[in-house]
DNA sequence: AATCTTTATCGTAATATTGCAATATTAAAT
DNA sequence: ATTTAATATTGCAATATTACGATAAAGATT
């Protein structure tokens, strides 16, 4: 036991978590704003950003990556991470169809 | 060492953290969904529709209410859940600004 | 009061995450 | 070719999460 028993959930549902879960680190929502606030998706100096040392940070960018957060190229002996647009928006879209059916619900106890 | 350093990141970067962790995993995600689909907060049968243990579904449950994304009363041998709207309008809100950040970016090189 | 039903908690095993020092890798700069 | 600079990987310790059987708690039913 202890591993999360993805199979038994519908993909869409195992998508949201993964995604969710990717964000569920201060340290990566931290990334994320950091890559928007310089505009740009070369960032070399997102370590000095962080209050983590760098490995921790490679670490955690690598799993922005692995969760389609953030698409990364080499790029010299820098590297070029840029915000995935569509894993961003597909979050906004979800939370903003579960808003609107909480706001239509008829039966609310609370 | 292991655990988050939740003191070196902002009130923000932690709040939304915290409930994208709590979102970070499907049986969550599902609960947060038949919420939605039943259209009420009285729910006693949520342990029939999840693939998982009672004391599992409970926990879960137990992490969805200290992320604030659920609100949960005693009613009788049932209990009473419901959907905290704003953590979810929180979220919205969030995705809603850094989409709307991305797609003003002018120096994309991905 | 005894039983049933439903949810919570405890205890514990399996697994995952977090963080970093040490080291490796890779390309640019000298 | 050597050094420098930036990122990645490895290895490991500390901690957290996931899952569930056993048990407790508490109101409902009989």
């Amino acid at each position: 036991m202890g591993a999360t028993k993805t199979e038994h959930f519908t993909d869409k549902q195992n998508s949201i978590a993964t995604l969710a879960k990717a964000l569920g680190h201060p340290a990566r929502v931290a990334i994320i704003e950091y890559l928007i606030k310089v505009d740009t998706c070369i960032c070399g100096d997102i370590v000095n950003e962080l209050p983590l040392a760098q490995p921790t940070v490679s670490q955690h960018l690598k799993e922005l990556k692995n969760a389609g957060l953030i698409k990364g190229e080499i790029e010299g002996n820098a590297i070029c991470y840029c915000i995935d647009k569509k894993a961003i928006e597909k979050l906004q879209n979800y939370f903003g169809i579960i808003s609107a059916k909480i706001t239509d619900k008829k039966n609310n106890c609370c």
